[in-house]
DNA sequence: ATTTATACACACCAAAAGGAGAGTGACTGT
DNA sequence: ACAGTCACTCTCCTTTTGGTGTGTATAAAT
């Protein structure tokens, strides 16, 4: 046990967590896996090509690969009815809204500090050479 | 027309923002940038090399891109030291701080649950094919 | 009989990402 | 004289990513 020091970051951690932590967040972070978490958290139950629809721009081959990564991770909930045509829904599960609920504050943040970013930029193009 | 469900999430956003903010957390999300985030928080100020061996099976050539993205980006500051050999320092700006800090909620969130993802995914290969 | 709709799978291909390794410039220690 | 240091850059080369386009099953609608 190490003496807490205010704030916990430990900075020994299980270097076996710390590699699926990160595994985790490097798929998690991808564009288009937050883009579905976000159109099924605003509009709850989806069919396949309503996500495409909503979601705009992603390719069914993409569609398709990351909904498969979602569910495998239990994020989604994927209901197949029997019919024809197929009709297949997606949910999210708990887990993928509380993954969608941690993610909020990163949004927050891009929300409120893109300004910031934007005059960063700028003064870098400013102090190096551009074009 | 959704119900309104307790949350605050508006549905209609400026696309213009959006899209800013989605570009934002495209490379934010980036699995070297979050590394590079990480090791700078716990280590405050450091060098390239330092940086290089801490983050751990980046080349360099990515340490030195993504290190210029986040310097572009104000998230680190750069302080080069006109000696030979080169001395250069990467610290974390007030901005990269606050984006440590809210991709925090990230981290905490995936090192709670990564045992429901393992176990989602041990499901998964048993409900379809394995191997 | 042909078209339409749905949720994919599969194959092909172009582009981008990213690793490995060599080169550089200037000084310092041996 | 010569190797070593540091923070890169540059060039190759392999791997990954992702878009497009096609195929499929089946029943209802035209």
């Amino acid at each position: 046990m190490r003496a807490p020091s205010g704030r916990e970051i430990p900075d020994e951690i299980d270097p076996v967590l710390e590699e699926l932590v990160r595994g985790i967040i490097g798929q998690v972070a991808d564009k288009w896996t937050m883009l579905l978490l976000e159109v099924l958290e605003e509009h709850g139950t989806l069919r396949f090509t309503e996500i495409g629809k909503l979601t705009g721009g992603i390719s069914q081959k993409m569609l398709t690969q990351t909904l498969r990564q979602m569910e495998r991770d239990g994020f989604v909930s994927r209901t197949v009815y029997p019919v024809i045509p197929p009709k297949v829904e997606y949910t999210l599960t708990e887990l993928g809204r509380s993954l969608s609920a941690a993610f909020c504050s990163v949004w927050e943040w891009a929300a409120a500090r893109h300004a910031d970013i934007a005059a960063a930029r700028k003064a870098f193009e400013e102090r190096n050479g551009k074009v």
